[in-house]
RNA sequence: CGGGGCGUAGCGCAGUCUGGUUAGCGCACCUGCCUUGGGAGCAGGGGGUCGGAGGUUCAAAUCCUCUCGCCCCGACCA
């Protein structure tokens, strides 16, 4: 508790705070609805939002908490401009690569720009211009700023904006051991500040994405709402998202007997479950052949169990491309000679062909025949095909191995609220930034970079903390921390205590909100529930006449009634308990 | 970008199929009275280019065409 500020104090009577009796009809999970109900934001268009009073005060409640902790963690506070040339990105290259997300504008003269959907390219420029010796690293620069992604489809408020405010820090170190450390640092700031904001979390290994590098860590809040899937070991620690959680081999099943090759008609069944359910068979003895492309006409095949479903990402990483996605009709037809929905690995030459570990277990298999309308039974891998390489290339399921034990993977949902990645040189060698060693010899900066999204924190954290009356803010990133509430607006006595509590609260450093509307008890509740202010002291004639004031925790409901001189102390010790 | 849906008062919605009073309801808002321990009551009131443009018609929120915005599912995504 700092108690070498005041806190701050505002009058409900003046604060902008627009509650909603109803949900909005466009809002889905419940940090949305809440965050709208409450009045803490409104929005501007699709996936942007203006931060009313409230939000905005949770939002810096947050950054503070990150800054102290960056701070302490040895970054160092900078910001960078949201409009950047394009100049720059085509120097990374991503100006080709990042695609429709990024906004580009050109400027009067015609000079094309960007909206800022991320800064490694303009803090690379900014240490390549200004440091040059090993003497001055590591370095760690980090800002709390406004960015823009063009997203397909934002959703769900402030969780998946196009613009949302974001925590940024890249760091800068001479070689493998001193990126480790920097990554290590930033990793236990990153546990700190999730635990500061009161939030349940999880770190999980993640795949890096467009973003380039070679290793990474999600941050996940876990909640049923989260959009990411993550699969953690029911009896180690190994927990990864699901797009990168590895499945242990299993062994293959015995060898059953296996019948002869054989052509069966299937007019029309083409998706896994039709074919299944036409020949009678279940999923698990389907072997799904997926052909896939990236952007440069390279086609491959993925083959997966039936019953399993591809690792789009796995299989982009093994072959080593640049993106990935399922191949369209004419790349079909071409790699197959059949139409899509009749493709099967018989046969099938002049592409890669890469299948799942799980597929072995498939004994008399059912694949497409490459031709409309046909399948073929009794297919045996190995005996019938041989593909070109076994690999783990299938989203973890529950229940699957996991990769580090001999556990088993359980599967819940998370939301990602942090990433960080250890970026190796691809930006400091593409960029040119580099210094010079002890022996004078120059060598490219190797980089990390740290984000946290400071708004989806903010939803995250109502996602965990909410009952069906409203929001239960954890303390920390309140936006007040107590709230009082005179029933009558009109009694002297209710009045003048509540005044007195106020500049009490505000003098021990509490943020406090009075609600000084001239309202119905009730109408004031609800608004409190809604709003979830932690710990709210109710104040009214009756109490008054025993000397005695409520005070009740929003989280417990639970309600004590104190006399009116230990109100204050109780208020306290509530607070930082 | 594919599929589905929605745009009517600040919010939530009815009316659209089957064209035809002055476009309605609940909440919110304003005034007055009343009320004050869980979103009170009564009375009065303000607020709408029915997303926009064009068309059909004696007549369009309603039918047709185009367009813009938004939402959901999918693909996509530090």
């Amino acid at each position: 508790m700092r108690f070498n500020r005041r806190g701050v104090f505002m009058r409900y009577s003046q604060l902008l705070i627009p509650t909603l009796k109803e949900d909005p009809a466009e809002a889905e999970v419940v940090s949305h609805k809440l965050m709208m109900r409450a009045g803490m934001i409104r929005k501007l268009a699709a996936g942007i939002y203006t931060y009313l009073p409230l939000g905005y005060r949770v939002i810096r409640k947050v950054e503070q908490i990150i800054r102290e902790e960056m701070n302490r963690a040895g970054a160092q506070e900078v910001l960078m401009p949201a409009v950047q040339p394009a100049s720059l990105w085509k120097e990374s290259g991503r100006w080709d690569h990042y695609g429709r997300e990024l906004l580009r504008v050109r400027d009067r003269k015609d000079t094309e720009f960007c909206i800022g959907p991320t800064h490694e390219e303009v803090v690379t420029d900014l240490v390549r211009m200004n440091v040059r010796s090993y003497r001055e690293l590591p370095l760690n620069l980090y800002q709390i700023q406004t960015k823009f992604r063009d997203e397909i489809r934002p959703r769900f408020g402030l969780m998946r904006g196009r613009e949302f405010i974001m925590k940024d820090a890249y760091s800068f170190d001479r070689d493998e051991a001193g990126v480790d450390e920097s990554y290590r640092k930033m990793f236990d700031a990153y546990c700190r500040i999730f635990e500061r904001c009161g939030l349940e979390f999880r770190a999980v290994e993640a795949d890096t994405g467009t973003i380039g590098g070679n290793f990474s860590h999600e941050f996940m809040v876990m909640a049923e709402t989260g959009e990411d899937a993550v699969a953690c070991c029911d009896s180690c620690s190994y927990a990864a998202n699901t797009e990168r959680a590895g499945i242990r081999k299993e062994p293959a099943a015995a060898s059953g007997k296996a019948g002869t090759l054989e052509e069966v008609r299937t007019p029309g069944k083409k998706s896994v479950e039709e074919v299944s359910a036409f020949l009678n068979v279940g999923p698990e003895k389907l072997i799904k052949t997926l052909i896939v492309m990236d952007g440069e006409g390279h086609a491959a095949v993925g083959l997966v169990r039936g019953d399993h479903e591809l690792n789009e990402i796995k299989l982009k990483n093994r072959l080593g491309w640049e993106t990935i996605t399922l191949a369209d009709e004419e790349t079909v037809q071409k790699v197959t000679g059949g139409p899509s929905g009749f493709s099967g690995p018989v046969g099938l030459t002049g592409v890669p062909v890469i299948a799942d570990h799980g597929i072995l277990s498939v004994t008399e298999g059912v694949t497409g025949a490459n031709r409309a309308d046909l399948h073929l039974v009794n297919v045996r891998v190995n005996r019938d095909f041989t593909p070109d390489a076994f690999d783990d290339i299938r989203i973890a399921r529950e229940g699957d191995g996991c990769p580090r034990c001999s556990g088993r993977l359980k599967i819940s949902r998370g939301i990602e609220v942090g990433h960080i990645f250890k970026l190796g040189t691809k930006y400091s060698e593409s960029m040119g930034a580099t210094f010079l060693d002890e022996d004078g010899k120059s060598r490219p900066m190797i980089m990390g970079c740290y984000g946290i999204g400071v708004g989806r924190t903010a939803a995250a954290a109502i996602e965990q903390n909410h009952d069906p009356d409203g929001i239960c803010w954890p303390v920390p990133i309140a936006p007040f921390s107590a709230l009082i509430l005179p029933l009558s607006a009109k009694s002297k006595e209710v009045v003048d205590l509540a005044e007195k509590f106020y500049g009490a609260l505000r003098e021990k450093g509490i943020d406090v909100l009075l609600d000084d509307r001239n309202e119905r008890p009730g109408f004031k509740f609800k608004d409190a529930d809604l709003i979830g202010i932690p710990c709210r002291i109710v104040i009214g004639d009756r109490g008054l006449k025993e000397g005695v004031v409520e005070i009740k925790e929003r989280r417990t409901g639970e309600m004590t009634r104190v006399a009116v001189e230990e109100a204050v102390p109780k208020v306290l010790s509530l607070i930082s308990g």
